[in-house]
DNA sequence: TTAGATGCAAACGATTTGCGCGGAA
DNA sequence: TTCCGCGCAAATCGTTTGCATCTAA
């Protein structure tokens, strides 16, 4: 089973709410955004999410990225960086993850184990000057089907 | 002092020998990309590389990502994903590091610590099925100054 | 009514690709 | 002499920005 540290589970109402607090407007695209993200619960690149069945509108790319933009400075999501080109996001208030990503067809697992660094994070937090520390932890390989 | 794991010390001789055995030709954007590399020893990306005054030549923007794409494709440097647009790349043979990153400026520090995820990641290697696995492990944080 | 969102269009910057030439082996 | 690597040029693709219009509050 894992060690999933099981968060408060996160509905489209509630996410919007948080929208709505941080001061952002009840729009269309920002609920199709939400729900993509919720229904996948998988980091997503903005074409990606645009171009999800469940994204019910279409949407210019500029307010997209707009919206990704204020999404993120409002810490409703959270920006990972595989080694695509496009940059894949998140929601957060889901438990953390890890994932193991294979070098040459690019796909991304998650992993299923107690992430090591919680104790090294707390450390550098304390001595580094850096605050609302957070980290990202990647492991890079060639996948079963890639090595042929 | 630290926990640097010395490796043996790199020199561009050595480096390009490592290009030549690996079928490389030994050309001038080659030596003066390892040049770079080696001495700022630090994450870079292309344009950052290029624009280096250790960077004696001009040099065509293909054929920079091309030799990059050799070069990682051999093995001798590596790429590692920051937030920011352009892709990272550093020298291989050096001593793992951690980075410690700034959310705001994108100030990037190395991170001076034992890495704890040496454990986790012989453990994935056992028992995901993927194999050559090495991570990436970045904390973001906002630095001092950017905190005002 | 009004500040915040969106669409449109155009610009940007990193990265990729085809092609013919020049140089390292 | 032979390929491999290079410069040139053009195309891709993710992302950003200015501006006029629209809309949630």
């Amino acid at each position: 089973m894992g060690h999933t540290h099981s968060h408060t589970p996160q509905t489209i109402d509630a996410l919007l709410d948080a929208c709505r607090a941080a001061g952002m407007r009840r729009t269309m695209a920002l609920r199709c955004f939400l729900e993509v993200l919720l229904e996948e619960s998988r980091p997503m690149t903005l074409p990606e999410i645009a171009g999800h069945p469940r994204f019910g509108i279409t949407c210019d790319p500029a307010t997209l990225y707009r919206l990704a933009a204020r999404l993120e400075e409002h810490r409703l999501i959270r920006q990972i960086g595989f080694h695509s080109r496009a940059a894949h996001y998140l929601l957060r208030g889901g438990a953390h993850q890890d994932y193991l990503i294979c070098r040459d067809c690019g796909s991304i697992a998650v992993l299923d184990v107690e992430c090591p660094v919680h104790e090294l994070e707390k450390n550098i937090e304390t001595t580094s000057g850096f605050s609302d520390i957070e980290h990202e932890l990647e492991f890079y390989g060639t996948c079963r089907a890639c090595r042929n």
